[in-house]
DNA sequence: CTAGGCAACTTGTCTAGACATCAATCATGA
DNA sequence: TCATGATTGATGTCTAGACAAGTTGCCTAG
């Protein structure tokens, strides 16, 4: 008989009492091979026609078993040149310190982490728009809806990579006129904080709500997401003397290659 | 060439310059009908058959666009039932009061959190053990690998509902023999602070890093996860007088219905 | 009236094939 | 030597159908 090394073991057709369907036993196979070290991370997995010739079943099938797998996050696909293991990013930590001035950065060493700002490896490609705000946002900003706010849209990314995508808004009234409007002055050292410190504003308080999801294709495409990772989202509100001075509505983070880290001071007890 | 084969294909294609995908297309349409609340949260989306009669596309291409918007968290499917729109959870918030003791919690009303400790709603699976410090946790107690640590497993339930799980580790000198190695205490009101504070060890600092990634197997069933639905991840680590007294390496919360708050005081420009 | 089974739904799994699109390689001609 | 076009082989998209398996409700036999 020909070869009935790999391929039978997955041809069982007996109707055991919990059988497994073959996509899944293929993607189990394969996950083994992946994390086993069979196939090392980054390098291709064989073809889809060489799995549907090792396997013995068709295509859609094979295709099924890598859909679980890309969906794990275990492995990612491009267009006309094969699937492969999906190697491990460098992790982008964001600790409190992305709020604090430039000095205070460089003086702060004790969570390891480095500021990108302004160090030319990162990047802000941003858009900026008046629009009216919605019932939500006049309520967070304490005025009547649809009173005009400057929508910032931005995109960061450092060496190239995207790593965040934020919407936040500005009263208009604050700033229009002053330099903080212009989008071109984009990344501006020190952040949001500075800006508003810039037009005399201090903030007292910044209060993040964080969020997990999966991300939308948009933000897939956005941020180059692997299908199988999720995105973290950090929703954002700057308070200057109890009054509130900047909104984010959402910052999405790719959760591959970022972090958040905060600090509670549990002195209150 | 073929000819009659080719001409059938193209039937009903509309000639883009950006042609969508016919599946990315219907996807696009359901979620704008789950959007919109033309399909309410929790019920049912129409019937694979139906879609396919519908929109006049082959069943394959219905489901790969319903893997769209299950790979979104938009919609389950069960076996036999159907698919539908995934009802919104109530979502519960952790702020930075859930570290404050119990006569705090109830005076802070700031953020509309609320505390379900102790009000018999929340109810906590604790299980304790005695495990060796692996060099990671070692170089954060500052002992040597080896030490005997206390670890504390707890999967925490509101309302019956899986909300979060965690592992932490006290070093066991501080702990053995006290009331705080006990998990029949469990929960203990005011938390892992207040377990400090009755040993006479006051917190002075906690810092968490929080990331995102999709559930293991074994979380996903623990915190009854449906697909498509990341998890939250908090590290955190209790300080008293700049030396570490506690470490949680890895608190699970199912990001459908968990978010969690920090502050950040921002009078340091 | 109820228990059981059947019928009619649903989604799950799988096959076999066609053509489109993209990336890399190789042969060829300027 | 180098640009370019053809070829090859990869994944992407889509069709049409079959049978498996879970859920629900109805209808009938007891």
């Amino acid at each position: 008989m020909a070869d009935e090394s790999t391929a039978d073991r997955y041809r069982e057709r007996v109707p055991a009492p919990h059988r497994q369907p073959r996509y899944r036993a293929i993607a189990d196979e394969l996950r083994r091979r992946i994390t086993a070290g069979a196939i090392p991370a980054g390098a291709l997995i064989p073809s889809e026609s060489s799995l549907t010739a090792e396997f013995r079943v068709a295509r859609g099938t094979i295709r099924e078993a890598i859909n679980v797998l890309r969906a794990e996050g275990l492995v990612m696909t491009e267009h006309g040149r094969g699937t492969y293991a999906r190697p491990n990013l460098p992790v982008r930590r964001l600790g409190p310190e992305r709020y604090m001035s430039q000095r205070q950065q460089d003086g702060d060493e004790t969570t390891g982490a480095r500021s990108f700002r302004n160090s030319g490896v990162e990047q802000v490609n941003a858009e900026y728009q008046e629009v009216a705000a919605t019932p939500e946002l006049a309520e967070m900003f304490e005025v009547e809806p649809g009173t005009v706010l400057l929508q910032r849209r931005l995109l960061t990314s450092v060496y190239g990579v995207p790593q965040q995508l934020t919407t936040a808004y500005y009263l208009l009234d604050t700033v229009a006129g002053t330099p903080v409007a212009d989008p071109n002055r984009e990344p501006w050292p020190g952040g949001h904080v500075a800006q508003l410190q810039s037009l005399g504003i201090l903030v007292t308080k910044i209060r993040e709500v964080v969020q997990a999801r999966m991300p939308t294709i948009d933000e897939a495409e956005a941020l180059r997401l692997p299908a199988g990772v999720p995105v973290l989202i950090a929703n954002r509100r700057t308070y200057a003397d109890g009054r509130t001075v900047e909104v984010a509505t959402s910052m999405v983070f790719p959760a591959d290659r970022a972090e958040l880290e905060y600090e509670i001071p549990a002195d209150l007890t």
